[in-house]
DNA sequence: CAGAATATTATGTGCAGACAAAATACATAT
DNA sequence: ATATGTATTTTGTCTGCACATAATATTCTG
């Protein structure tokens, strides 16, 4: 018998020591929470807050009446934090800058209508800006804003706060979807970005929505050698 | 008075809503939970699992004695599934194609010994492979294997079952870091995946350990035109 | 007034008991 | 044999209570 263990933390970290271990090996059925809970010394919430957590991680699958297994596959996740790029740069320790490139009404191209799901023709606020580290070119923000969704937008003026900012305060989003992707750098990019024209970018395209009404979407396109970093 | 909301996802999409209609702005402090518990009409341990659930998605800040109040700037999280390369292939109804390259023991370059922190010429288990979707190149494997930390490993045949898939459930991790970035194909890479030299690739390095020895190191290479997924 | 001791407050967590919900196994009826 | 209904098992979660812990506010003391 198992010296008592009263906290979800301790239960939590048992467990991962015994799969660790292979006392429970990866498709194994482990013991119910209620034997658990016997074993440990705990009540069965305690063991229930510990394999629920284990769960979430991707280290346990659980079912109703199946029980608790070792999952086979733990499935990895990797949490990316991603903040305002002003504090990503500062958190370096290095200087900020921002030069505005553009701020106009438009009606985006067909790949960007179809990915904010807008009827034809709509305009929408265009704004571009390069993002500075230590006064060279960090990322290039490619935005369209959909005026009609986030109001008081067409006032600002984002040669002041960058866009990136302003709406992370003033456009609480529901929901979104991010795309991460490789791409050579056109002349375009590969002159704000201070680099030679090939260069793989690594970039990130953004789309926000405020339950079925699209917000803004934006397009990354990071200086050559950006490493986005997390851990598992 | 609210009417009597007694599940906890209830309560996470009622504060939810309150955050989104700006009822609870950016900063604010919130009632606490015995409060909230008693307009809900529910127990304390319920409103205290729903505003844990939002604090930890970056929703809410919380501290002892100082109180619940909105995140500042909601930090958004993305998390990335990192699945099993042949489930992600599978899944997507292509078929799933392998072919090995290499599996031998050698001394890795200086770059990968220190991303592994291991002692000069020790040597690893270097396994290198190419996936195939619907028979296309879609993606390279190469990886350098600790095998004193995983048994068996020598004896392991990788033109079999794929390092990346027989090490997900016989070397458990406890933790590891991952990398993504995009790089410029060359010569090797670029044969290798039916591409032209030059092309901008999206590339993964991920290392784990067990504890603090490390287990494996590999780098994805993905097709040109790869894109990594996720919601917000 | 400065600094230490103490009280207060909000969250964090534990416990026991109860019932709900899902999934399976088993029994029954057609 | 097949379909349907019922029992059982296991996780999911709610309740009410208690105490722990961290952070702040207040009081006491020199």
């Amino acid at each position: 018998m198992q010296e008592t263990l009263n906290s979800w933390q301790a239960v939590h970290d048992e467990v991962l020591r015994r799969i660790h271990a292979r006392d429970w090996a990866p498709g194994d059925l482990i013991p119910n929470e209620t034997d658990l809970a016997a074993e440990f010394g705990c009540a069965r919430a305690t063991v229930n807050r510990a394999l629920r957590t284990l769960a979430e991680n991707g280290v346990l699958d659980r079912r109703r009446k199946a029980g608790t297994r070792v999952a086979l596959h733990p499935i990895s996740k990797a949490i990316l934090d991603i903040p305002v790029i002003r504090h990503e740069i500062e958190q370096r320790g290095q200087t900020y800058g921002y030069v505005l490139l553009q701020q106009k009404l438009a009606v985006p191209q067909m790949q960007i209508q179809l990915a904010m799901h807008l009827a034809a023709n709509t305009k929408l606020l265009h704004v571009k800006a390069v993002h500075m580290a230590d006064n060279a070119p960090y990322v290039i923000e490619d935005r369209w804003i959909n005026q009609n969704s986030v109001s008081g937008a067409n006032s600002i003026d984002f040669s002041i706060i960058s866009a990136n900012e302003w709406l992370l305060s003033h456009a609480p989003y529901t929901h979104g979807d991010i795309t991460f992707s490789a791409v050579a750098a056109d002349a375009h990019k590969s002159e704000l970005l201070a680099a030679q024209p090939g260069d793989a970018l690594f970039e990130m395209h953004r789309t926000t929505w405020d339950h079925d009404i699209v917000i803004t979407t934006v397009c990354l396109s990071y200086a050559p050698g950006h490493k986005m970093k997390t851990t598992l």
